[in-house]
DNA sequence: GACGGGAACTTTTGATCAAAAGTTTCCACA
DNA sequence: TGTGGAAACTTTTGATCAAAAGTTCCCGTC
């Protein structure tokens, strides 16, 4: 077997599979917060078995996507304003750097890439299609963190998105898409005239108005 | 049973444990970068079977202290030139400011632990004890860090340092801690006196020629 | 000697089940 | 009515084992 073909071919073990479905439902929330999971539910729903089910949720767990309550019990996290004062400081502090060193390396066709990403999160809003716009955000802002080369950094923002996730979307539930204007089109043009700042700087834009809603949506 | 003392009693599930036991080895560097450990191995060593091992695995492979490779294998991570770039620049953003955050929290009586784990290091230096060392130095900083209230960041950095742990270990051996000073007087000096800023930027110093150490022990 | 293939071996993985932990229900009794 | 507590029930947890995956070693062939 070619080397170059392993890695499609090789079979992802079980509890990997059951990491990256229910991170998905997390980040797209498909989950509300306070929401109580258990083993044996996610193990029928998912129709795996207990045993995987534990592994994916001890790493969710791990990346603060998920905590175990004091009687062993698991649940999404809820949101509350200090949560939110230290997500914020992280984002702004991770995110900007990302984009500032994954600029030099974003090709022309990556950046068609990025506004393919942006256009349906435009279709999104307009459609009003809340899970659809979750995810081309996601789409948008990690193909762009990607290209950072900074794998670790790229992990906290991963844990980041994470715990905003469900507060997001309940955010979009109470107030629809329609308020979320698109920042992104500033970090495209920035890109393509090679203006690294600015890049960052746009980024750092839309993270204050994404946070902003998510506070606003708190109260 | 009074609900006071129920955490105290309430026994902690075995994966919890192992968990634990594992982080420590990592931190204090009983393990050396690249080290292959096998869940058999793991489960006779510390006297548990499989399952629990396997979920304190996941969650130290979420949290970045351990790696599995790609053919299932479980692994210390080396340590980069490029992967210390970047616990450089998170440790740079998030230590100090957990240092600024928690300087208005700490009691008099939390300045005299802090001074006691500092004796505790000055001692592990001059008597060369790399362990004792280390175990010093992590208390240090992260008593004063837990006092920042804040969960989140400080999660980020246990990440952090679990990723240095193995690193520092190897360094210490090569050299000694003979060449660590002591840089946390400094420190406690600055929390005695209510200047929060130079408790961060005295964080800051400490942080940078601790990284400069490690950076110089990987050629 | 170098290479390919397969047998023997080791390790990981996932299903299962009994035991432990935690929750709920309900009834006796004040 | 309200309280305590046992019983029934649900869920988590850890041990175990068979199957899958991965590795090593050896032998026959070139």
């Amino acid at each position: 077997m070619p080397r170059k073909f392993q890695s499609q071919t090789k079979k992802q073990p079980e509890h990997d599979v059951i990491y990256q479905a229910l991170k998905d439902m997390i980040l797209f929330g498909d989950f509300i917060p306070g929401q109580p999971l258990t083993i044996m539910n996610l193990a029928e729903t998912l129709g795996a078995s207990a045993t995987p089910i534990r592994e994916a949720i001890r790493r969710l767990t791990a990346e603060r996507a998920l905590e175990t309550q004091e009687n062993r019990r698991v649940a999404v996290p809820h949101m509350t304003p200090a949560l939110l004062e230290e997500l914020d400081f992280l984002r702004l502090t991770i995110e900007p750097e990302l984009a500032r060193r994954a600029a030099p390396h974003v090709t022309p066709d990556e950046i068609d890439a990025l506004e393919r990403h942006d256009d349906e999160l435009e279709h999104a809003i307009n459609i009003g299609d809340v899970k659809l716009y979750m995810k081309a955000n996601y789409a948008f802002h990690f193909t762009l963190y990607q290209r950072a080369e900074a794998p670790t950094l790229l992990k906290v923002a991963e844990s980041i998105w994470l715990q905003i996730g469900p507060a997001l979307r309940v955010g979009c539930g109470r107030f629809g898409t329609a308020k979320l204007t698109d920042q992104h089109v500033e970090t495209t043009k920035a890109l393509r005239n090679g203006d690294f700042d600015r890049v960052s700087t746009s980024i750092r834009e839309d993270i204050i108005q994404g946070m902003d809603f998510v506070r606003h949506s708190l109260k």
